[in-house]
DNA sequence: TTGCAATGTCACCATTAAGTGACTAACATA
DNA sequence: TATGTTAGTCACTTAATGGTGACATTGCAA
């Protein structure tokens, strides 16, 4: 009877193992994107079995699912406005201009947030799930803090803003992979200053001081 | 000796093979999506051997090169005013109007469309290669319908376009798998119609008669 | 000390994928 | 009629996937 040469267990800590797993989920989707977000993949960036996948959180569903609820890589909006105090107190146009150039710094800084929000885009499965809420929560508070009330008065403003929101998020997933949009170069740091430039431009021909 | 029992060949033709296949790729594409696009699925769907992909394009991806190059599911400018032969005349904030609201209702109509759009969001290839170059000709073509020379005298009147037409594309690719962004429900012609009057509301107010 | 549950390892399964080589059937033409 | 070329079928390999069952190891508690 041969004895069977397996490598001794590693180190025994369901704890560790769980941050593992989930700490690999996102260094796989950095790296290799979500198409390869497998538990095969994962397990073996976390140097741990796949097995353990089933047996801690269930499957990838779940597995998934915890680490979108853990992840911060949407920007919270307190974010946005933390280095800017004064901006609470600014006339409409200019808060607006402000939260736009804000949102956008922060989300060029967050490739693994644009790497899921493109899966986003695409698949539909629990983690997308959890950010939906996430998200939502989040368009809630923004246009709190860009001004509740002054959307109620304008008619068109909210729709307005959905538009630009949704344009810049757009801009952010082709800069991925593309590079013109329009003539606009979205690998150099000036095109996404003309952006802003243009919100700010808009807001101020909308949204004058006293209306 | 045993005579193996093959199925006799089908019809030995082609160009009719080709033209299945290539066929096949938009059913494939429509039902199953971006992810179920291969070989096996688009031999499947087109009732031919696999290999006939490999001899007759030399592999999926000059395949589905083919299928970009020869396809027009992405409207062209013409389209997009030739049920509306007055736009030309419009002054600019009519026109500007009309013509976001002409492509959010051809962009609409066309789920095909949204699917690669989205797909190109993610991935990256032959396909989506193809796709981009002929966007930004259309691109090109549609400022020029836009108002060429008034976007040359307006500082961040581009910019601002590319945002708009950019938030349009996100909405659009978001409605195929989440209901609400923002409050707006993306499955009701209601929020669709908000949206362009909001786009008409900022054009007449950006953009007067007489600059 | 003994037993047992928790932790981890490994081997295996079925499925599917892309891709290739060997074959047969049809056809054109010399 | 004989021959070569093309269209199509089929069987296979290789590799990767998600998933499961059986095993070994560790440490804690009775």
């Amino acid at each position: 009877m041969i004895e069977p040469d397996r490598e001794p267990s590693r180190e025994r800590n369901r704890e560790q193992t769980t941050q593992r797993l989930l700490t690999a989920v996102g260094q796989v989707l950095a790296r290799d994107g979500f198409a390869a977000l497998g538990v095969n993949a994962i397990a073996r960036e976390a140097g741990v079995d796949k097995v353990l996948i089933y047996r801690y959180f269930g499957g990838l569903p779940e597995l998934l699912a915890d680490w979108g609820a853990s992840g911060r890589f949407w920007p919270r909006v307190e974010d946005l406005i933390a280095g800017d105090p004064a901006l609470l107190t600014l006339p409409l146009a200019e808060r607006y201009a402000r939260f736009f150039s804000h949102f956008i710094d922060e989300m060029r800084a967050r490739p693994l947030t644009l790497e899921v929000m493109a899966a986003e885009v695409l698949h539909r499965n629990e983690l997308t799930a959890v950010l939906e809420t996430e998200r939502e929560a989040w368009g809630e508070q923004a246009f709190r803090v860009l001004g509740g009330p002054e959307f109620a008065r304008r008619p068109h403003l909210r729709a307005l803003t959905l538009l630009l929101v949704g344009g810049v998020q757009y801009l952010l997933l082709r800069s991925r992979s593309i590079r013109l949009f329009g003539g606009l170069d979205l690998h150099e740091d000036a095109a996404w200053a003309e952006l802003k430039a243009a919100v700010r431009a808009m807001a101020q021909q909308m949204l004058p001081a006293e209306a």
